[in-house]
DNA sequence: AAGTGGTCTAGACCACTAG
DNA sequence: TAGTGGTCTAGACCACTTT
């Protein structure tokens, strides 16, 4: 009849103590955590075990493992804000693609200060695939989202750059007749929503947005260089012409650590020198 | 000289095999994977490395793990949609708590139907806690959103409820002064903003909000019952009085699976079926 | 009781990074 | 080359769920 409540495990344990010591400044950003060798004796346990509490902190963004040298504790993250005026942009005009100030590699690792000034390539999205929609969930949502049938949809799948480094991924859908030639090969397109207007002369508007969040699938993983269920930020809506006319639905996938999209709903004013705001959205 | 790129570990290998086998359909939504022992014996592998291609898809979010009974294929999640109407609601009246619909527990696993109706306590806000903010990373940036120094503030954790489960976790800093008697000991409190307000006889408007990504810490994971590092939807914003001045800084981190923010830019019309909308927002 | 997944140990070998 | 983390094996015991 006890019903005292089962002892965590041991890694789980282990995980919350050096949390703690993170916490309370015995480790500050920065700073290695002992090697994995050094932490099963000092908890006299195995080195699975420790592990298993490291991969914990790392899930929980806590630290950060660099092979071959160590593990170490992560300063807080740095966001890219985009800014979405919801009381007048509503002209859909191309992606969030070129925002980014400094396009620098971010900044992350030890407490030293490595500025990293005049990456030249600021970005772009680059093409990875064309195809016809399949029956598969995701299409088959799209087109509900359209108002289309399945057989008369494409997909466009692309990937989102700052500099070099993976940003975000993008999935569009839109009628098959409609997708630009330059869009039909993979390869680099730097805008992918230009590029369509241009092509077929339509004006897009915004319809819906919306956000949530998921975790990386494989393949998005993959795509992005982050571990699979890595927090994802995605970015969701249909665009239409100014008669409401439903064009084009697009799914952006974006690294979670790396943008925020920001929401004002007063008007232009004195504000807190918080939001380091930038950029346009698409 | 090879420039051949590294054959990629077994348990990834193994994880994207069977990632195929469900994108095919040979193993649909709500069917069962072979156990462990037996996919040891498949594979030839030992049992951890097949529990490392597990969890690599379970954090994928494609199967889910039932301890003692086996391991499922997920059917696609459905979340609940909350709209924001950016062009006119400007006014925060409140909590998203009474949004959702029918508060069943979510519907998973099996093919099978589950209905599961009229759970009773439609939902609510609970504080777990009440603290002066301290000189934590998290409590400057509110402390910095507001305006106003660390000393003067006080930081409201809650747990947002949708029927008997956590649905998000909420931090609420705001002058110390201000928190309402009600909300200084933990226990049911219904609706942050709405005790505040009327407490205070303070109008609440929107100044900003802002969405983003993160993976649950150590802290929120345990809070709503998922596994550190699950994707959450960070919603986060400062709310002021019609004259502008901040008074409320709110960081809500909601199970990611469980939500998704809708913004519509058009005004009312047949929009697809698509948008099960809901609710207002908070 | 039988079968499932969860935790833990001991030991091995490998790949990556730095000096 | 030495030290770090990454992968893998073999075997054990446990807790949970179902029958």
């Amino acid at each position: 009849m006890s019903n005292r409540r089962r002892a965590a495990p041991v890694y789980l344990q282990l995980a919350r103590q050096i949390q703690e010591r993170i916490d309370a400044g015995e480790l500050p950003a920065g700073s290695r955590l002992p090697s994995e060798p050094e932490l099963c004796a000092e908890f006299g346990v195995n080195r699975l075990t420790i592990r298993q509490a490291v991969a914990e902190l790392e899930r929980a963004a806590s630290i950060e493992i660099r092979r071959g040298v160590g593990t170490f504790v992560r300063p807080p993250v740095t966001r890219v804000s985009i800014t979405v005026d919801p009381l007048s942009q509503r002209l859909d005009v191309g992606s969030v693609t070129m925002a980014l100030p400094h396009t620098g590699a971010p900044t992350r690792g030890e407490g030293g200060g490595d500025d990293r000034g005049g990456v030249p390539g600021e970005g772009g999205e680059r093409v990875i695939a064309v195809a016809p929609a399949s029956d598969s969930a995701v299409d088959a949502e799209a087109a509900r989202h359209l108002g289309r049938p399945l057989a008369e949809l494409s997909r466009v799948e692309t990937v989102v750059l700052i500099g070099a480094e993976p940003w975000g991924v993008s999935s569009y859908w839109m009628e098959s007749a409609l997708v630009p030639r330059e869009l039909s090969v993979p390869g680099e397109a730097d805008n992918v929503v230009r590029v369509l207007a241009e092509a077929t002369g339509i004006v897009l508007e915004y319809d819906w947005r919306a956000f949530s969040a998921v975790g990386a699938d494989i393949g998005d993983a993959d795509l992005l260089g982050v571990p699979t269920g890595s927090p994802l930020l995605v970015r969701e809506g249909v665009s239409c012409t100014p008669d409401g006319e439903a064009v084009l639905y697009v799914r952006r996938r974006i690294n979670g650590e790396r943008a925020r999209f920001v929401l004002n709903f007063r008007p232009e004013k004195e504000r807190s020198d918080a939001m380091p705001s930038t950029a346009e959205d698409g």
